[in-house]
DNA sequence: ATTTCTGCAAAAATTTTGCACCTTG
DNA sequence: CAAGGTGCAAAATTTTTGCAGAAAT
């Protein structure tokens, strides 16, 4: 027997930190790291720790409030928005746009048909530029 | 102007490490981190470093040999298939599977509808348990 | 009161770099 | 021999932890 040892889910407690944290992160449009969401709320939380960051974040996660996202580069950034969507992604400049259309359930058919396997959930990438680095940007065929 | 200050491709040098490293990652199975890669070389090449794993991969990626796998938790794997196929994840164990199915072209019609921005490369992960997690694993409905 | 959380600082873990010396082309 | 590459070690990053005191329930 792989026993887990019989863990209780601790009762959280309420605290400043943690509610701003993920307030923070339901409204912010890009999808930040926890360094990016330490500085942008140091200035009204003054004492807030980076450790503070990180373990409410995992929290967060854990209790399905937001989302980890493993962004190219390896750093992890948080969703604020846990309802299944998906992203669009720009090559150029990495920003990382939410997508709120749905997946067709064609694609889990394939999956089982393929595998064998039933998906819980799917998540699609779609990479390519952003409007601002489209316009920003003619040197797309022309290096050598 | 942000001018690239005219940046020529540097012409590789063919060595036995790069050529390793490659080769290794083509036939491994799992989608393996640095250090993984490292260490599995290691036993060959015995003065192999870490260093430069790192330098070669990064090398690869930007050749196209490779792909650059971000996986929750934050570390980057690397994947040895180059060609666009997409990813079956475990959530229990967290073992990453190719699955070479085709995106329905639906997809990147959807996304020009939503955004007006066309997708290059459009990469979907299925998560679910592998078959053996679901065997191993009953209390999937029971927890409180 | 008890459990959970915070801030701080130290410790780990991961990745990047500088440099002297080998290798490839 | 010139351009790249390697190994090693030090440095820079990023993330995790231990602890004593503070807060929440």
């Amino acid at each position: 027997m792989t026993s887990t040892p019989l863990e209780r889910a601790p009762r959280r407690h309420q605290t400043r930190q943690r509610a701003r944290i993920l307030e923070w992160l339901r409204t912010a449009d890009s999808h930040p790291t926890a360094a990016q969401t330490h500085e942008a709320l140091v200035r009204e939380l003054p004492n807030l720790s980076l450790g503070t960051v990180y373990r409410n974040l995992e929290v967060l996660v854990s209790e399905g409030l937001i989302d980890e996202v493993a962004s190219a580069g390896g750093g992890v950034r948080y969703d604020g928005n846990p309802k299944p969507h998906h992203h669009f992604i720009c090559d150029a400049c990495g920003a990382i746009d939410d997508l709120h259309l749905q997946a067709p359930p064609e694609l889990a058919r394939k999956l089982r048909r393929a595998r064998g396997r039933t998906a819980r959930r799917i998540r699609i990438d779609f990479y390519g530029l952003c409007e601002a680095c489209e316009l920003h940007d003619s040197n797309a065929g022309t290096a050598s």
